[in-house]
DNA sequence: ATTATTGCAAAAGTTTTGCATGCCG
DNA sequence: CGGCATGCAAAACTTTTGCAATAAT
């Protein structure tokens, strides 16, 4: 793994991922990030994601959009996704950990993590679906 | 939604898939049909999945890996993504309804489903990193 | 006959990469 | 200086789409 060196960049994009629990893709990123830093490119947006993702600093999430969201915040919790809106949200739920040993005990290789992503309709879209409820 | 027709093509891909349990992706799924059907062009292969996929007879999984693959088996399953490898397997583990139902009462929009993916080491590849074990 | 479906090819969209330059330590 | 990081642009890849031709009901 090569040393890692202070930039100016890198820093913003953090900077920015933290400041949001909207999970950002990287094009939204570039854009927002631009308004500070008017040279910078999507490519280093791409590599430094890449980058804090393999180090452990933000989360990879792939909500099946076609595109990478990015999460600052790493602590364990779950994503919701609005089958209508497309809105990415945080929920706290956590995996039991007994459910994670029930899963391990029938399986032969070896379960480190898991990821939840609970599928429906958001607050808003709820209500514009069913208005009576 | 127009109504459908019979198709050899989307028969083939339907049940080349429901021969296997390792969830491939539209690239392998088309190379594999091709030698049945050779003129099957990927973009009906795509059309198909699509098609077979919002009328819930297969399931289309995001591992994460850039690409998407898809199941035959509808019934509520896991997958276990190995990150060494890659490889895609099934796990019987199924979420227990008083989770959904927990995370469902914090939250107000509406859950309908959940996708649950386990992650870490296939039996061969926890044996090639830990062969003491 | 009607129209869903196909094959082909082009296009779209996201992410990666090569390379010369710049910047951090 | 040494070498990590950047900007730019081209390339790679997966998936979608337009269109005329084909095939199913």
């Amino acid at each position: 793994m090569p040393q890692i060196r202070h930039s100016r960049q890198r820093e913003a994009i953090l900077s920015f991922l933290k400041d949001r629990t909207d999970h950002p893709t990287a094009d939204v990123i570039f854009e927002n990030v631009r308004q500070d830093l008017p040279n910078i490119s999507l490519g280093t947006v791409y590599r430094n994601l890449s980058l804090l993702s393999d180090r452990g600093e933000i989360l990879r999430i792939t909500p099946g959009d076609g595109k990478e969201h990015f999460d600052a915040c790493t602590a364990p919790h779950t994503h919701f996704i609005c089958r209508s809106c497309g809105a990415l949200l945080d929920l706290d739920y956590r995996m039991p950990a007994g459910a994670i040993r029930s899963a391990q005990s029938a399986f032969d290789g070896l379960i480190e993590r898991s990821e939840v992503h609970f599928i429906g309709l958001c607050g808003d879209c709820r209500e514009k679906e069913a208005p009576a409820l």
